[in-house]
RNA sequence: GGCUCCAUCGUCUAAUGGUUAGGACACGGGCUUUUCAAGCCUGUAACGGGGGUUCGACUCCCCCUGGAGUCACCA
């Protein structure tokens, strides 16, 4: 089986969470089939351009390292080429494409010039409501004569064209949902070519999908309601229908479409708070969706395999910040460590080149979740922070035997051979066997060894600080207790 | 409001007629422990309601209820 997918992203500026899904979806069929993941970029709409944003967009492919077939490429001068041989790949350019479509359309009576003023249809609609009736086009261009429309047109009056929808019924089977219907009667009759002689959405999408030879579609569940006149559009035209899907939406918390005001929409976004690219790519192929029962960590060639869109939830997905915060954690946990230190670098002002906060990013990767936290932790490896001399005394002892076991770990760090620094467990089995030799409890020599080395309540080990800070700085450390405390 | 989609722990989900309804996040308890994490063990927690079909329904059908999406010259 060859399947060709393809994503089309408003271009809005960002990659909406919700389309990374599809992305992914799309992603994982097109290379579990072998075939083409196209992208193409939808900007019918020519009030909504926005500067840059295709950049931006195929940038954003770059970060989460996602490879297309075809589609508009960032070249290395910054500007935008293509590849793929069925382009072009954005709409906009392809406007000659469809004007043949809509001629065909309109010459067998399936689609008719209308005048109306969008001043007209606001006031129609605002009559239908209010006599209880769903708003709906009336027609009232729908009997114009051919002379009429040329005379209209020949005298400068702007038009769309409309589709005729005829009577009947429209079904198709959605690879997700099944079997979905819907009346006819209840479609209205949608502008396929605009006053600006754009293309609509639903023309532009059944052409393309056609063009390009598209196997199957995925999109939003919001789409549902419109397909129909896709549907209708792929039967008066004659073309081949693609394979439906359409995935269920993420939430807000209160279960509404996931929305701006009430949460981070965008992958850009969340990049920026400091998921990694293939933490958040295996938390959102997994929500709505679950291959295995019992596992959540998957890696990409693993979910490729395992894809299955019958398996997809039909009902929307709540997005649960905690649980990606948990997998952004294993992520990082098991990241190697130069690859560590590239993520993080972006996250600090600090340079990571340095060997102290290179340990301690091995360190503090424990108990961070996000990227953006890693800042704070690494402020106490470079320079101690002002503490309360106060806190260096254990709870159960007293500031007198804290400062005996100052002296005393400092002359044993002094003392030990530089290579003991290597290894956090040889350190620790150092300063162990410096306090059951002496017969001491831990909590008297490892809590003041601790806050001196951290100047933290709340910190790592003694040993991990011993080890990433390594032997001059500790002693500097220890011995500056020493002084404050007494 | 019309149309359409949807419905298992708080959240994400597994189960495809027979299970003590499983897993994960979060939460509680315990172990470990110098603190914070991590780790290990463990606990609380769900089939929206009503009818059918069936020897037997979370699973199939119908109704209700609830939620959501959509009703543009936006995608």
């Amino acid at each position: 089986m060859i399947t060709r997918t393809r994503i089309a992203p408003s271009p809005t500026g960002y990659m909406h969470i919700g389309t990374l899904r599809t992305v992914m979806f799309d992603y994982y069929l097109a290379r579990q089939t072998g075939g083409q993941f196209i992208v193409r970029i939808e900007d019918t709409d020519q009030a909504r351009l926005v500067e840059g944003a295709v950049e931006s967009l195929l940038n954003t492919f770059k970060k989460l390292d996602l490879d297309y077939d075809e589609g508009p490429v960032l070249l290395a001068d910054g500007t935008l080429g293509e590849k793929g041989d069925v382009g072009p790949y954005t709409q906009s350019k392809r406007l000659d494409l469809y004007r043949p479509y809509a001629d065909r359309l309109l010459a067998d009576g399936n689609a008719y010039v209308c005048f109306c003023t969008s001043e007209r249809l606001v006031e129609m609609r605002a009559a239908q409501v209010a006599a209880k009736q769903n708003p709906k086009y009336d027609r009232r261009c729908a009997g114009l004569s051919l002379d009429e429309v040329k005379k209209r047109q020949a005298a400068g009056e702007k038009f769309v064209i409309r589709m005729r929808i005829p009577e009947g019924e429209s079904k198709f089977i959605d690879a997700i949902r099944g079997e979905i219907s819907f009346n006819n009667a209840d479609v209205d009759d949608q502008v396929i070519i605009k006053s600006d002689g754009f293309a609509s959405y639903h023309l532009a999408v059944v052409v393309d999908d056609y063009l390009m030879k598209i196997s199957h579609v995925l999109r939003g569940e919001e789409w549902i309601s419109s397909t129909p006149k896709q549907i209708i559009l792929h039967d008066m035209l004659g073309l081949p229908m693609p394979v439906y899907a359409h995935v269920p939406l993420i939430l807000n918390p209160d279960k509404t479409k996931l929305s701006k005001r009430k949460g981070d929409v965008s992958v850009e976004s969340y990049l920026a708070k400091g998921y990694l690219p293939a933490a958040l790519i295996n938390f959102i192929s997994t929500l709505g969706y679950n291959p295995k029962a019992d596992q959540e960590i998957y890696e990409r060639a693993e979910l490729t395999e395992l894809f299955d869109l019958s398996k997809v939830s039909r009902a929307g997905a709540v997005m649960n910040i905690e649980k990606l915060d948990w997998m952004n954690h294993q992520y990082l946990m098991k990241l190697p460590a130069a690859d560590l230190i590239l993520a993080v670098q972006p996250f600090t002002t600090l340079d990571l080149a340095s060997p102290v906060l290179q340990r301690a990013l091995i360190i503090e990767r424990e108990r961070v979740s996000r990227l953006t936290e890693f800042a704070d932790k690494l402020g106490a490896y470079v320079e101690l922070g002002g503490y309360d001399p106060a806190i260096l005394v254990w709870k159960k002892s007293s500031k007198e035997d804290a400062l005996e076991q100052l002296q005393n770990i400092s002359t044993v760090i002094s003392q030990l051979p530089a290579d003991t620094f290597v290894d956090i467990s040889l350190l620790e089995a150092a300063v162990k066997e410096y306090i059951s030799s002496n017969a001491l409890q831990n909590g008297n020599v490892l809590w003041p060894l601790r806050i001196a080395l951290s100047g933290l309540e709340k910190s790592a080990s003694p040993y991990e600080l011993l080890w990433a800070l390594g032997q001059e700085e500790s002693l500097r450390r220890v011995q500056l207790a020493f002084e404050s405390l007494s």
